[in-house]
This record gives C-alpha cells, sequence and structure tokens, in this order.
RNA sequence: GCCGGGAUGGCGGAAUUGGUAGACGCACACGACUCAAAAUCGUGCGGAGCAAUCCAUUGAGAGUUCGAUUCUCUCUCCCGGCACCA
C-alpha cells in the first residue's frame, strides 16, 4: 500500500468535481468565506500565492464540516493595468490574454485541491458582469449625499430644493449641471494627477513607488510625474466619518484598522475667520494645534491656492508674486508626496484683521501650505516648527504664549531662539483668562472661549482624499455617460447597458494622456466618455455579485442579499489596507443607502496571510531566479503535504521565507499517518500505565484523553487562525498513537479514534485522508463528513505532573492526581527525596500552589 | 518625525488572566536494519561533566514579584504604515 499522491489526488479532484461536492446550497446556516480577488497575471503563481487560499480553504472546510452552508467562490479581478500591461507585453488582445491566464491561473488552483464552487465563478471584464460596474457608477452619478440624513439620496432631490431658489431657474443647462457636479458622489473634475508619460497613463498612489529619482510606476519602473487632468471622482470623502466609525466593531487585524484610521485622518480643530485688510474677502483658517492661538502673528497660503489670484488685486507687484507661486508649485510637483522639505515663500503685500485682536497680520505664500487640506490657509505661531522656521527665514515677528514646564527650556523659548510646540508640557499666558494652565488641559476651554466670543467656529477635517475614478487606457471598464456638443452629460440608459468595449486597432496607449477609446471614431462620434474605470472599480463589489453570480436583472436578488447578508471571513494582503478594503467599504455603504445591500460593513472578519519569499531572503521573482512553482512541489510531494507544510511553517499572518529541507517533515507526517491505517482495528485498547507525553509536562492516561484534548485544540486553532500549531498538535497525537502501537503492546488503533483523527486532519490534507477513509470502508465523502466534538469528559486527564520549586527554581517533579487540594500535594511532595535534600536544615516560611502547575516552597 | 508591530537554540517557530522556557518540525550526531546506500525506526541535541550534579538563558539595562518571554520604565535594532495634514 504505497502512498502515491499524484494518483490519490488527481482522484479525488475528480470525484469532488463531479458530485458538486463544495456545491453551495441555498439554505442553512450560512458563512461566507472569501478570498480577495486576484488578477490572473499570466506569468503563473509561486507558493507564496496560495497560502492564503490554502488558509482560507482549511477555514471553509471547517466551517463546512461543522454544519454551515459555506459560500466559498472564486473569480477573476482581470481589468486593469496588470492585465493591460501583460497584453501589451506579450502583444495579444487583453481579453484573450486574460482567458489564457485564466486558465493557467485555474489549472494552478485545481491541483492544490480548493474547495471552491466553481459554479459561481464571476470575471470583471465578462460584460454581464461589468454591466452592473456601469449601473452601480449611474447610481453614484445620480446621487449626493444629504449630510442632515447622513446618506446618499437621489440628486434630483437636491434638485427640487434647488427648484425653490429664485437665482435656479435663471442659470443655464450647463450652469445647472455644473452647480449639481459639486454635490454628486461620481463627478467630473479636474486635478493634479500622477501622470506616466511613458505608460501614457494616470497612477494611483498605490501603484507609484520612490525610484532612484524620483517617483516611478510600480509595473515597469517608469518616471512618474504631476499633471493637470480631467477626471472622474467618487466621493469618498462623504463617507469619511461612517467608514471611520465602522472600524470600532470588526474583527479586523489592529494594524490595518490602524493604518484606515490614518488614512482617513481626522482631525478636529477650529476655523478662524479673518477680514483681509483693504478688500471685502474674507479667509477661513484651519487649525486643530489652536491652543496657542493667541501667539498667531501671521498667515501663510497655499501658492496654488485659488483664492490667491483675488487676494492679490491691487498688489503692485502681483504678477511677480503669482509667479513665485507658480515657481513653488512647479518644484513641488517635482517631487513625490512628502518628500519635497524646502520652507520658501513671498510676502502677498496682504494683512488679515486677526480675529483675536492682535492687530494687522501680514499673509504670506509658503511653500509648505497645502491648497486642499483645511482651508488652505494658516494661521501661525512661534509654537509650530514649520512656521517657526518660516518666521525666521523671512524676520516675520513672533510672539510667545506658550512657556515650558521644563525650567531649562524657557530661557531660549522666551527669547525665541528655539520653537516649543510641544501643548502637553507649556503653559498658556494668553489669554488673560487662561494663564497659567496646561496647554494641552485647557484645550476645552479655548474652544468655549473663541467660540463665545464668535472668533471661530469648531471644525473637523479629513486627510483623505476623494478617489479618482478615471484611466487614459483601454482595458477597464467604459464609463456610461455621453457628452453632446454643448458640453451637457447624459446617462446612457439602464436598458443599453452594459456599453461594451468597442474593438480597436490598437489598444496601447496613445502617449497623448487620451484614452485609445478617443481614437474610435463611431465612439467618439456618439460622444461617449474616453475614460474608463480604474483597476478597482470592479473588485468594489465583487462580494456581493457571487451571492448571486448569474442573475440578469440585477446585480445581485434581494433575497440572494438577505441571506448571505455579509463576509463572514475575508482573507487577503495586508498591502489592500487603504485600497481596495477602503473602496468596497463605500460602495457597500453607498449600496445601503440605496436599500440595495443590509449589512453596513460588508467584511465583518478579517485576516491577512504573510508573504512567503525566497529560500535567499529576497521576494521570489524571475529576476531573482529563486520562484518555486507550486506545480513542481505538487509533482514531487503532494498537494496535502504543500498544504500541510504552508500551514505549518509559521503564524498565517507572519513573512517567512520557504525552505526546501522543512518541507521533507510534512511530508513525513503525511506518510507516518498513511502508515498507521494498517494498524487500525477494532480491539479496545488501553494503556497500562500512564505514558509520557515526551516531556511535555502533562501524563495522558491513555490515547483517549490526548485525543480529545487535541480535537479541542484543533478546533480551537482553526478558529483563530492558528493553523501551525493545529498541525503540530496532530503531529503529537500522531507521535503518540504510534508509541501505542509498538511492538511491545501489539495493539492497533481504535478505528472510530483514527476516524476522528482524520477528521480534523481532513481540511489540511483532504485527499489522503478521504483516500483512507474510504480504505476503512466507508461509502460517503470524508468532506462532508461533521466535524468531531471534543468529549470534555474524555479530555480530562486523571493525574498530571507537577513542578516542585525550592526558592522558584525546579528541583523535582510530582505525578499528583488532578484536582489535588493542596495539603495533599504538600504531603505528597515532601516525601520526595529531593525535596527532603533541599529543605534540609531550612525552615518553610511559605507554600505556594499552583493547581495543577507546581508547588513552590519559600524557604530559609 | 509620527503611528503600529516585533526581537526566544544552528534554523522555522511554541508557550502570556505572571506559574516547569524551548512544544512541533528541520538540520546535525550516534545507534538499529542493510553487502552497501536511500528510506524507515530508536536515542541525543543551551553549556560543562562518564555521572550525580552545576551553571546560563527569551535584544540590552533596571524595577515589581515567591516566581517575569509575559507587567512597568529606559535604551538598541528590525519590519509595516503615514509623512510639509497646520
Amino acid at each position: 500500500m504505497d502512498y502515491d499522491h499524484l494518483a490519490i489526488e488527481k482522484k479525488w479532484q475528480a470525484i469532488w468535481n463531479k458530485k458538486k461536492a463544495y456545491k453551495t446550497k441555498n439554505s442553512g446556516k450560512k458563512y461566507y468565506v472569501l478570498d480577495m480577488f486576484p488578477y490572473p497575471s499570466g506569468v503563473g503563481l509561486h507558493v507564496g500565492h496560495p497560502k492564503g487560499y490554502i488558509g482560507s480553504d482549511v477555514y471553509a472546510r471547517f466551517k463546512r464540516m461543522q454544519g454551515y452552508n459555506v459560500l466559498h467562490p472564486m473569480g477573476y479581478d482581470a481589468f486593469g493595468l496588470p492585465a493591460e500591461q501583460y497584453a501589451l507585453e506579450h502583444h495579444i488582445h487583453p481579453r484573450k490574454a486574460v482567458l489564457e491566464n485564466v486558465k493557467t491561473f485555474e489549472g494552478q488552483l485545481h491541483k492544490i485541491g480548493l474547495s471552491f464552487d466553481w459554479d459561481r465563478k464571476v470575471d470583471t471584464t465578462d460584460p454581464a458582469y461589468y454591466k452592473w460596474t456601469q449601473w452601480i457608477f449611474l447610481k453614484l452619478y445620480e446621487s449626493y449625499y444629504n449630510k442632515e440624513k447622513d446618506k446618499a439620496e437621489p440628486i434630483s432631490e437636491l434638485v427640487k430644493k434647488f427648484e425653490k431658489r429664485a437665482d435656479w431657474k435663471a442659470k443655464t443647462a450647463k450652469e445647472k449641471q455644473d452647480e449639481l457636479m459639486k454635490y454628486r458622489l461620481a463627478y467630473e473634475g479636474y486635478s493634479e494627477v500622477n501622470w506616466c508619460p511613458i505608460l501614457g497613463t494616470v497612477l494611483a498612489n498605490d501603484e507609484i513607488v520612490d525610484g532612484p529619482k524620483g517617483p516611478v510606476s510600480e509595473r515597469g519602473g517608469y518616471p512618474v510625474v504631476k499633471k493637470e487632468m480631467r477626471q472622474w471622482f467618487l466621493r469618498i470623502t462623504a463617507y469619511a466619518d461612517r467608514l471611520l466609525t465602522g472600524l470600532e466593531g470588526l474583527n479586523w487585524p489592529e494594524n490595518i484598522k490602524e493604518i484606515q484610521k490614518n488614512w482617513i485622518g481626522k482631525s478636529e480643530g477650529l476655523i478662524f475667520s479673518a477680514k483681509v485688510k483693504d478688500t471685502d474677502i474674507t479667509i477661513e483658517t484651519f487649525s486643530a494645534h489652536f491652543e496657542a492661538c493667541y501667539a498667531d502673528t501671521f498667515f501663510v497660503i497655499a501658492p496654488d491656492h485659488p483664492l490667491l489670484p483675488e487676494l492679490l488685486d491691487g498688489i503692485p507687484n502681483r504678477e511677480e508674486i503669482l509667479r513665485k507661486s507658480k515657481e513653488i508649485v512647479d518644484r513641488r510637483s517635482k517631487f513625490a508626496d512628502g518628500e519635497y522639505k524646502e520652507i520658501e515663500g513671498v510676502f502677498t503685500g496682504r494683512y488679515c484683521i486677526d480675529p483675536l485682536g492682535n492687530g494687522n497680520l501680514p499673509i504670506w505664500v509658503a511653500s509648505f501650505a497645502l491648497a486642499n487640506y483645511g482651508t488652505g490657509i494658516v494661521k501661525c505661531s512661534a509654537h509650530d516648527e514649520r512656521d517657526f522656521a518660516f518666521a525666521k527665514k523671512y524676520n516675520i515677528p513672533l510672539k510667545v504664549v506658550l512657556i515650558p514646564e521644563d525650567e531649562s527650556l524657557r530661557g531660549d523659548v522666551i527669547s525665541k531662539k528655539v520653537c516649543f510646540s510641544d501643548m502637553t508640557k507649556g503653559t498658556l499666558t494668553e489669554p488673560i483668562e487662561l494663564k497659567g494652565r496646561n496647554a494641552r488641559e485647557a484645550r476645552g476651554d479655548i474652544i468655549r472661549y473663541v467660540t463665545s466670543r464668535k472668533y471661530a467656529r469648531v471644525h473637523t477635517t479629513y486627510k483623505m482624499r476623494d478617489a479618482v475614478f478615471a484611466r487614459q487606457r483601454y482595458w477597464g471598464e467604459p464609463i456610461p455617460l455621453m457628452h453632446d456638443k454643448e458640453g451637457i452629460i447624459k446617462e446612457l440608459p439602464e436598458k443599453s447597458l452594459p456599453l461594451r468595449l468597442p474593438e480597436v486597432k490598437s489598444y496601447m496607449p496613445t502617449g497623448t494622456g487620451e484614452s485609445p477609446l478617443a481614437g474610435v471614431k463611431q465612439w467618439v462620434k456618439k460622444g461617449l466618455e474616453t475614460n474608463t474605470m480604474p483597476g478597482w472599480a470592479g473588485s468594489s463589489w465583487y462580494f456581493l455579485r457571487y451571492m448571486d453570480p448569474k442573475n440578469k436583472k440585477v446585480f445581485a436578488d434581494k433575497k440572494a442579499i438577505k441571506y448571505w447578508k455579509d463576509v463572514d471571513m475575508y482573507v487577503g494582503g495586508a498591502e489592500h489596507a487603504t485600497g481596495h478594503l477602503l473602496y468596497s467599504r463605500f460602495w457597500n455603504k453607498f449600496l445601503m443607502d440605496l436599500n440595495l445591500v443590509v449589512t453596513e460593513e460588508p467584511f465583518k472578519a478579517l485576516r491577512n496571510q504573510g508573504m512567503i519569499i525566497g529560500t535567499d531572503g529576497r521576494r521570489m521573482s524571475k529576476r531573482w531566479g529563486n520562484v518555486i512553482n507550486p506545480d513542481e512541489v505538487i509533482k514531487n510531494y503532494g498537494a496535502d503535504t504543500l498544504r500541510v507544510y504552508e500551514m505549518f511553517m509559521g503564524p498565517f499572518e507572519g513573512s517567512l521565507p520557504w525552505s526546501t529541507d522543512n518541507i521533507i517533515g510534512s511530508r513525513r507526517f503525511i506518510e507516518r499517518v498513511w502508515r498507521l491505517q494498517s494498524k487500525v482495528s477494532n480491539k479496545q485498547r488501553m494503556s497500562k500505565v500512564p505514558f509520557d507525553m515526551r516531556k511535555t509536562a502533562k501524563v495522558s492516561q491513555n490515547l483517549e484523553v490526548l485525543l480529545h484534548k487535541t480535537i479541542k485544540k484543533v478546533t480551537d486553532d482553526i478558529q483563530n487562525f492558528a493553523f501551525n500549531t493545529a498541525v503540530s498538535s496532530m503531529m503529537i497525537l500522531l507521535n503518540e498513537m504510534e508509541a501505542s502501537t509498538g511492538s511491545a503492546q501489539e495493539n492497533g488503533i481504535r478505528k472510530k479514534d483514527f476516524e476522528m483523527f482524520l477528521k480534523i486532519l481532513n481540511p489540511f490534507a483532504p485527499h489522503m485522508t478521504e483516500e483512507i477513509w474510504k480504505t476503512l470502508g466507508h461509502k460517503t465523502l470524508l468532506v462532508l463528513e461533521k466535524w468531531p466534538k471534543a468529549d470534555k469528559k474524555k479530555a480530562r486527564e486523571v493525574h498530571v505532573k507537577i513542578a516542585v520549586q525550592i526558592n522558584s527554581k525546579v528541583r523535582a517533579e510530582c505525578i499528583v492526581p488532578a484536582g489535588a487540594p493542596e495539603e495533599e500535594v504538600v504531603a505528597l511532595v515532601k516525601e520526595l527525596p529531593d525535596v527532603e535534600k533541599w529543605l534540609l536544615g531550612k525552615e518553610i516560611k511559605r507554600v505556594i500552589y499552583v493547581k495543577e502547575k507546581l508547588i513552590n516552597f519559600v524557604a530559609i
């Protein structure tokens, strides 16, 4: 009975497939286990890719055996840059390339023995799918965010309100369109974007990496510069607060929540209004660190602030200031975000009347002021590092109102030699009413002080920006909008969806910035939008399509949505923390507002799989020649071994190097289980003596105790994604099963016990366990068997080994009845020769007894 | 700079309401089987010692405690995220 992994695995994969063992049902207690939508990249998988799939598969199988109706689907996100880039490199049509890649990809996944319900496969590039992506886009376009109701509403509701205004009727169609564009959740606008001239496309921040000479595209490593372009945007910022508060109840890794929190960047502060002297302009400034606001002595405005030209009207050297501001913007745009640290500026010639009564304060243009954060204008003081440095450079007067509690610093701060900005460690001198108070502690009082006097109002701002939702490329969902000659935008009617991508002669980027669609006469003649959607469009809602993947009438039937509700367990890479995960949550919340889905948060639990890196410690890549192909591993060791090894190598979320040596351990484990089947007997077997569990500190009364303990451990571990310790506890069980069938005892393993072992091992090694299950005479499929329950009574030891310590040093060990009271244990232990020896001539001062763990004599 | 996570044998790692550190696996050494090798099985594997035994020990240093990988403080290094965010 040799273990022929190739034959066994092929055989069972075919049987499971034929019997539709993993077909999702439509009733019962539901459980939704989802993997992040992959790109079928074409170069094939390396052993790192399936790690997440194996983890989620173990989990899905576990839940299935626990009696849940499990939805565990797989599909492809084949739109977007990687697929298009691959197609360009290989000179074939993207769709053709996608289908080829999917074939390769699927073939590789099948060999691993993953329990997907392939009948629910979806593909973003399939018009039957992207029809609904376009449909959701139109819904976003037709909606605005009603702040009072804190939810999205049809834009028609807003139009109704506007129609009550006298000036609305007087507006032209174009003016109305422009006005409404300020509210739509999908809107057209212009913005500075990351432009890659060589790829001829705009890139998202997460598609850019740092190169030696500035930012470059992640794919290809081509230079990236800033460029102003016409774009479509999604108003994700409208949902900023809900995206933030929604994180609270989620069973997600804390670090991912933290990353999203920082990304959203909620900041509560004050907005001050100030009149600009000699003009009718009133400017506003945002400040989150306003405790020392009485120190403010000047204002700065962003060089690219839209108000700047107006502010400079009537200033003699207006053109010179505008030119210098433009220079600053140009210099800044050459750098990637955050790399430009130069502090420079120019005086505008204007003054503000300080709302706090400190007279006329100069307004400067400053390089460090950002037009798109806060109000783009900042009130500046001596108690901010950048403001301080700026003032020193241009000799702007400073004022000190925050005195450090640390006396050694005081002199330098008061004489303005150094900047002091730590609100938590300084006391205020102004306003007089709050003099002597710690600045941070007085924060609330300052808010009351300035707001009650109408100097400022409370305001919340976010770092998060609206998402660019357009690419100047061919391979994406067409945006279902038309522009007529007057520039009026019309939506395509729902019945004309999907708006299919046209066949084109060249799907290469034009390089001028326009999409290849701009070169399609028919397309342009109809006035169709030439931008396409970005790569993340289709993946922002696919988890809903899996609930009802074939539906032709709606994106997913409400009944299916009500049943499946949300993803119970989502598994994927941590790199999607601020991209996909945020966008999906946003789309889901929007659909929730439209009453189309039933939960505010789509992903209840999330787990991140770590990477598998090369044996050389580098990221697996063709470039380093360190790629391990799973097909090879499966050929040599088997899919079961690959699965067990990837789960056993270390913590699921950890990043670990592949080891060609270590995998043999997992193979040996599989083979030993295989060989153990010949030892199965129905003879009742009980050890006569408690055996030593390989010095693991506990004593098992018999194998049954260990078996039930192992069932409990494996159940808990899979639930916690602690797959490595689940495997190791089964290795311990195997060791003991083998030991108990040694030649001396001539005993077999009880069939019933062995079968329970097979069941808990099945999610990890489904093929081999299924084969043994059949050999044992079963006609049913093991993968559909019930998960065993650990019997609490049976999992209980009768005797336990405890440590005996004298003055906290272990001097002996002792086997005592489980749950024995202290007096009994003390009496037992004192008999031990080692204890007598160590206690000789000493007086016991104290005895500490930890039940079933240790006893410690404190003796002098 | 700010935020988050981490550092345990030759290696991957295990153990935290504070309770025998090093489970499990790999590598290595020795033994059994074999003409031999592989595979398999057995034993050992922090250091010293034939042994009894002794000593050290969870990045470094201090503290709390009968007892610290686990809690507190200081520091070093590594990884991830954000970064002119007012």
